[in-house]
DNA sequence: AATGAATGAGTTTTCATTCAT
DNA sequence: TATGAATGAAAACTCATTCAT
């Protein structure tokens, strides 16, 4: 029965990042997702309270996933080097492993109402990526000078726009091109960090 | 009489982007542009197509005018690193300038619905940023085998998401921190690209 | 078994009576009446075969109630002024015995959607208000020229807005201003019929 | 032009106090308002907030009148039984002239949501009647043991339940038997009032 | 140029009712 | 008996856009 109901909501979130991705949130209607589920519209609501409530279910799953990845990488005793390549595998690889979600996380994440409750933890990826530079400056990895913070939020940018040109078709995407992606942003991240 | 046309239409995209910044573009309806305008709805009409238009004109106004920059910058026969701060100044200044601008752009027009049709022009600045590293590189001042695409995206990205701290109100955004984010982005940068 | 039936129909009824009149019928949602009573809402529809039978039953079985102890004062061979009292010691004093039942019935049964069907059962109640105003017109009692019909109408009405006055909260109801209400409206009905 | 608003204002009114006799308020769709005044259903929102709006405005007009009236009568120097029959023509009366109002006045106005926000103002109807009966009792009318707050309830209940039978369609209600009902309920009231 | 009354398409959400288990 | 997942009709309300004045 628990696993019914599950199956049922994990359908239903499915649907909706299926076509979130294709249409948009805003101009995705509930029908389209019951229909791309294949139930009546209604069901919805039976597992979340609103439209609204599918795209933070969505997004905290996914966030909260990530932010775990990530503060693996800071916990994990391997040089900077290493944890920045970990991050860029994870985090530009899952354009190749789940790319509607990548759609709908690029384009609807920072917009729409609701930001201010997912601000929180949108924070707790910048903190982790700032807590491994940091680390980084006191084993003398790092340049000593550099403003962990600031750095940590060019850092995440970087990743994202990359996500951002596949996303919008203005770079090319394919396998080949995200482990390109990812020795670039690693060598740039790395060389424009380090002592 | 021309001068009073434009002098409307200039109120009215005035207004749209305090709106726009305040309640985002779509929670905006065009009777809180008019009244921000002072003016009756219905006005709207003679001079945008659509409340979609107002936002394009926006968008097309201010990133034109930063292409236009870019290319002077570009073009400016300064070494790259002068070349990183101007960029830096001019993109990460505009939010003590311009802060509602930056906050409809970085919200709404990056990723937003209609994406597609200003993505031509928004592949105008990342060709121009393509070209400075290129440029770099057949100076011998940027590390030869980074690709130039891709560090160009993210470059940029690196900046947008400064910005987008900003607009989220997750990074300090004064005077003060506006220039420490433009040295620690143009250090990083620098460094990242520098052979 | 049976005894069962008529227990789990009880208490659905019960427990419809309490949420109607906390909540009004239209704002009252089947799955309020089924956790009042503490069942599934699908058990409502064993028992009744929708919400608005829910009322109809509410009203039917305690009109019925009403119309038969009314029949029996008037076949009560004690003068007018006393059956005049006992209707309305049954009457207002429902507002102490049964206060919820009373505020259903002033507010959703008297007046509501779906008055047609009940009004032949309305009726029969003041039928016998009139054949006692008749019956103490053959005795005497009664001022001749009254019209009973009326009269009727009018002496449940006097009834009634005490009622109403009592649920809307702008009567004070307690034990002793029911008792005031019964004498009050005895002596007003009494003289005013009386010859 | 403020003449204008007016007019489709009170066409919308109008048109509402005949939808809302007929199908009663819940059953009345806000389209069907909208038709029975010719315009558009979204112009209904141009002079009212919502459905609700409606129904009150309809309410507060039409018993802010009756208040009026029922004031005036109260000031009048005339004796109880006129001041009765005063009343008695005005209330009963408005059945033949706004029958539709009175459908809508007796069917909803105790009812629904809302209920709350009107009860001051009935009260203000009570409130009048009650000192008609205290000033008799001051001149010697009315008997002084009377409690005079229940018996304006009363009072009042005896008209309504009249109007009621109307609107059921239980009691005839031809100008002749609204002549018939005033009478009576003049002589009944008065009896059962006077010392 | 300017107004704002008028239109009507569009969509989320609610909830009574059904029915497989 | 009893459950609650599933259905889908129903409707209020919003708001971009039009257009007569």
């Amino acid at each position: 029965m628990a696993e019914r109901v599950a199956d049922r909501r994990a359908e239903l979130l499915d649907a909706a990042v299926r076509v979130f991705a294709e249409k948009g949130f805003h101009a995705t209607r509930v029908g389209d997702i019951a229909t791309e589920a294949g139930v009546a519209h209604g069901l919805l609501y039976h597992y979340f309270r609103s439209k609204e409530e599918v795209l933070e279910t969505v997004f905290r799953d996914t966030w909260s996933a990530l932010v775990a990845e990530t503060r693996r990488i800071e916990a994990s005793d391997v040089p900077l080097r290493e944890q920045l390549r970990l991050f860029a595998r994870i985090y530009l690889g899952s354009w190749l492993q789940t790319p509607d979600l990548v759609r709908v996380l690029v384009r609807e994440v920072a917009r729409g109402p609701g930001v201010g409750s997912r601000v929180a933890e949108i924070g707790e990826l910048f903190d982790s990526l700032r807590r491994i530079i940091e680390a980084g400056q006191a084993r003398g990895e790092v340049r000593p000078g550099l403003d962990p913070t600031i750095a940590a939020w060019a850092l995440y940018g970087a990743h994202e726009e990359i996500l951002t040109g596949w996303v919008l078709g203005q770079l090319p995407g394919d396998a080949a091109e995200v482990d390109r992606a990812v020795t670039t942003v690693v060598e740039l991240a790395y060389a424009g960090l380090a002592a």
